[in-house]
Parts: structure tokens; C-alpha cells; sequence
DNA sequence: CATGCAACCTGAAGTTACTATAGAGTCAAG
DNA sequence: CTTGACTCTATAGTAACTTCAGGTTGCATG
């Protein structure tokens, strides 16, 4: 099949394809002799799998591990288990950070009930005078 | 005061400072006869401000609006309730969309307990199993 | 006075995972 | 033989910075 029925059926759309290809994600496929891309099964099986672990939210690198991992049978899945659980461990990371800053965020919500003069307005109050606590480290890919 | 000195009050680096400037949220330093930005109290003001929006993972949207809008006292805060409330929909959301991975993650987790060869690897076989049902739209800017 | 060094300057490129655009080539149908 | 859908490459844009290269400024020391 060519690269526009590939993405149909792999629910993404050619620029991805074309996208991961570059990025050696998927392996390069056979070219026809007008220069199109061809693709088989194995294409199509491996495109799953990516587009699966990105709607899980991996990013490129650690779907690039569990690719060459998983391409080497000789070894157990001691290690793609590791992979899998750090990337737990991010989702669960940022859920925290998140509920943290809703947290934040409804304090200074109820600073300002109603409408009213700019300068009275609680909520613009607080976000001048919070205390930037919170350094923005990042231990997760997840925005 | 210099930048150096800004950016350490601040809690933040000098290069986030010349882009806040670049990006129009830091209004242009005074210049010494040396070219140097100088900074006084109002600038600072301004950045805490900025920093504690970012903190709360505003985008730098969201904050040219807060500014635009407290840069008008004539108008209430209304619109200013309605932005911030906007972004506590985004996180909310976002909190909503983590709490589903990590239940899709935890049920792979539970397909590969103990260490195998890679072709019975119950998370592999889930990973390239999974029906792609997610489709990738962000409703909000947190990643 | 020369020299060293930290702090400053600009402009451009790199980061992530794509998306979008421009301009050109391929191929099957009518 | 032309139309139109599909494909190709290469480049730029997105968010919010960070990093880098290469060049000043200004203060202190020898």
C-alpha cells in the first residue's frame, strides 16, 4: 500500500508517516519507480505500535528504547518493563504538579468573587504578590 | 538595577528576560551609555507578575491578556475572572485526560508481572494491540 | 597603563512532535 | 491529452524557552 491508505488505516495522516520515517521511527520503505513509498504489514504493525505509545503519551525517545529493545528477543522484558514503569512514574509526576497548581489556582479564585475595579480585583492581588515557590523544574516530558 | 540583578530577584535567568522583552510581555529597558538594560521597581513588578502566571502554567497568551486588561482600571474584572477561570478549565481538563492514561497504563502494567522473553511480553503485545481510540486533540496548551 | 574576567550585548540555532506551505512530479480515468 | 487526486522534497512555523557563537563594557588588579 502507499503511504496516504498507511496513515488512513494507522488513524494518522501522511505527514506523520513521512515524519517518522525521518526521524527513523518507522524503517524506509521500498520506493516504486515513480519514487513512491511502499509499505507492508510489518510497516503498518510497527506504526501501530508508535502511534499506541504516543497516545500514551511517550515521548519519541522512549518509544525509539522500547522499539530497539523489542527488536532484540535475545534479551527478557526486564528492561521494557523498566521503560513502561518510568513513564508511570512521569504521568503520575505531572497528575501531581497539576492538582498542586489547581490547588494554587482556586485559592486565588476566591479572592475575587465579583466584578469589580481593577485595582480591588483579588485574583490580579494574589498573582502579583505570590511568592514564585515553585521552580520549574521539569522531571517529565508531559507538558 | 541591571539585568543579573532583575533576573535573581526575579527567580528567573537573564535569557527569559531579554525574550519576555523580545516577546512584548517586558516593556523595553532604558539603555545605559553602555548599552546596558536598566531596570527599576515597576519592571520587576511586572515580571513576578509574569513568572507567578507562568508558574501557574499560563500561557504566554493568557498573560499578554491579564496584562492588557489590568492595564485598563476604567474596566472591571470581569474579563479578568473569565481568563482566569478559562485556565482552570484547561487544567482541569488536563488532569482529566492523565487520569485516563494512567488507567490505560496501569492495565498494560498488569499484562507483563514478571520477566519474559520479549515475544510474551504482555505490555508489548498490548502496546501493538490497542485500538487507537484516543484522538490526539489538545483542548488545552499544557502538554 | 595593560590585562584579565565577569557580566553584558546581538542574532541565530536547537529543543519536541508535529503541522502547514510551496512547488514539482506521478498516475489513472475520462 | 488533460484533469484531478495523490505523491514527492524542502522549508518554515508552532510554544517557551535554552544554548551557542562572537563581540562589548566595565571594574579590579598587576
Amino acid at each position: 500500500m502507499k503511504i496516504g491508505e498507511l496513515a488512513q488505516v494507522a488513524q494518522t495522516t501522511v505527514e506523520t508517516v513521512r515524519y517518522y520515517e525521518k526521524k527513523g521511527l518507522l524503517p524506509e520503505a521500498v520506493r516504486t519507480t515513480g519514487n513512491f513509498r511502499v509499505y507492508g504489514s510489518a510497516h503498518l504493525e510497527r506504526l501501530r505500535f508508535i502511534r499506541n505509545c504516543r497516545a500514551l503519551d511517550m515521548s519519541h525517545e522512549e518509544i525509539h528504547t522500547l522499539l530497539d529493545l523489542s527488536d532484540q528477543p535475545a534479551k527478557g522484558c526486564g528492561a521494557i518493563n523498566t521503560v513502561f514503569d518510568q513513564h508511570i512514574a512521569h504521568v503520575d509526576e505531572r497528575i501531581r504538579e497539576l492538582l498542586h497548581l489547581k490547588e494554587q489556582l482556586a485559592v486565588l479564585r476566591q479572592r475575587c468573587q465579583t466584578e469589580q475595579a481593577v485595582d480591588n480585583c483579588g485574583i490580579l492581588q494574589g498573582l502579583a504578590a505570590m511568592e514564585t515557590s515553585q521552580k520549574p523544574e521539569r522531571h517529565t516530558h508531559l507538558g
